[in-house]
RNA sequence: GGAGGGGUGGCCGAGCGGUCAAAGGCAGCAGACUGUAAAUCUGCCGACGUACGUCUACGAAGGUUCGAAUCCUUCCCCCUCCA
């Protein structure tokens, strides 16, 4: 299903860089696009206290609509996350307090300052939330009004809730107004900011086709929604998930160089592909790159480690982050990026089991995970493999700066500094 | 409402009175090889303790037993078939 070349700009940006999955009309939003300024919106729960990789696409998608001349709204799901989203789940989501839902937002909102450019202009982006409206529904008429449009059996039939039912697990009929509360954000959003297009990953298809209908039933205004691929790493794995963590944007929750490494450590297999979705490099030049082959690719990922992080975290942290690669991986030596832990002179003249310090210093979850990493001979005192889960640290490994380093196999590093 | 099957470690899945912290697979971590890649091979993979060990764990709560993931009772949840 091959369709030809968009003509506006936006859609082919969408096309050529791999955003499209599917789209309710492309022909008409193509022509749209190519005629007037459109405003789209993608929604963004608050279940969380930050934003992840696997939600970069969805920031990353309304920043090329701003790129290409365009108004980008986020949407804060304040009110609909007090019902959670079923959409292929195969159990309720806890319910989530007010205060927490709040909090999460509060730690969501700030990270698309850096993928767009708010403000009053026509192609601003604005950011609302969604309690606005749905936290002062009034029951009846909203069923009058709303829920007059929508069939239950075709509700039913939705491919998202189909696994819920087809098992037989409880669907609450909280859960189940999900739908309706989503299909109804974007008919409100139509009504105050001429919204007409709606984006997301491909599992809110359901949700999006709602909101498009209803907008049709209720206002007779022509609604477009836009699909994202759900990704996946070149060897199966899902994408912005390492190990037992989310990739979060937030630096709190992940420092900039651990983002840095995150981009810097992916498969061969994937960089143009996340090139032209992470990064706003043109596309000729990720052809250059993506055609690089062997040691010469690990030029690409740096690329693309540095246009990720600076996109998320500035040019600044992406600089630094980039130049501790370089001396940690390249030099042998140190970088400033690196995670430090602080202990006291007296504690460390002492002598401190190295098992104890890997565990303080973030490199192992337990003391029993640390004495394994030794073990197995992964541990390393300034590049001198450890031996002896017990050995003691001391402040004879000080460098001349008071610094020593610790290793958990080769690329995770971390500075342990005396403090007076 | 009736009959039967089942709930096991992050996931899948064996075990069905002691030798079970629980086979196997996946995921994860580390080592080797490399290019901070992939594939492959090797080791590790509940917590705490230097080893012997201790504690917590097999849906929940009780019970039988020297001893229970395994047997009994009650409860909760799920699956299949019948009405």
């Amino acid at each position: 299903m091959t369709s030809p070349k968009p003509r506006s700009d936006f859609l082919d940006r969408v096309v050529s860089r791999g955003f499209l999955h599917q789209c309710t009309d492309l022909a008409a939003l193509d022509e749209r696009a190519r005629t007037r300024t459109i405003v789209a919106y993608i929604g963004f729960d608050c279940t969380a206290p930050s934003l992840h990789v696997g939600n970069l696409l969805s920031i990353m998608l309304l920043r090329n609509l701003q790129l290409s001349g365009h108004r980008p709204i986020v949407l804060m799901g304040g009110g609909t996350t007090k019902i959670g989203d079923p959409s292929f789940r195969d159990e309720a989501r806890p319910l989530l307090t007010e205060a927490d839902i709040e909090r999460n937002k509060q730690g969501i909102q700030r990270v698309f300052a850096r993928y767009l450019a708010f403000g009053n202009g026509s192609t601003d982006a604005i950011m609302v939330d969604n309690a606005e409206w749905l936290d002062r529904l009034a029951y009846i008429p909203f069923l009058r009004e709303v829920g007059a449009h929508f069939s239950v059996n075709r509700m039913l039939a939705f491919e998202s809730v189909k696994l819920r039912l087809e098992r037989e697990k409880p669907l609450s009929f909280l859960e189940f107004n999900y739908m309706i509360l989503q299909a109804y954000d974007f008919v409100e959003l139509g009504r105050r900011y001429g919204c007409v297009l709606q984006m997301g990953g491909s599992d809110q298809w359901g949700n999006i086709v709602n909101g498009v209908e209803l907008g049709r039933r209720l206002d007779d205004r022509e609604l477009f929604g836009l699909t994202t691929p759900l990704l996946t790493t070149a060897s199966g794995a899902k994408m912005g998930k390492t190990a037992r963590d989310a990739v979060w944007l937030n630096a709190e929750q992940r420092s900039p160089w651990d983002f840095w490494q995150f981009w810097r450590n992916t498969e061969d297999a994937d960089v143009g592909r996340f090139l032209r979705l992470y990064t706003d490099l043109p596309l000729d030049e990720i052809a250059r790159l993506e055609a690089l082959r062997g040691v010469e690719i690990n030029n690409a990922k740096k690329v693309l480690a540095d246009e990720a992080t600076m996109l998320a975290h500035g040019a600044a942290a992406a600089a630094e982050a980039a130049e501790t690669a370089r001396l940690t991986f390249e030099e042998g030596a140190t970088g400033d990026a690196l995670p430090v832990l602080a202990v006291p002179r007296a504690e460390l003249a002492a002598g401190i089991a190295a098992f104890e310090l890997l565990r303080r210093a973030g490199l192992a979850a337990s003391g029993g995970e640390a004495r394994r990493l030794i073990k197995g001979g992964g541990a390393r005192l300034n590049d001198r493999v450890i031996v002896g889960e017990t050995h003691a640290v001391s402040a004879a490994d000080l460098d001349d700066t008071g610094t020593l380093k610790l290793s958990a196999g080769r690329k995770k590093h971390a500075l342990v500094r005396v403090e007076e």
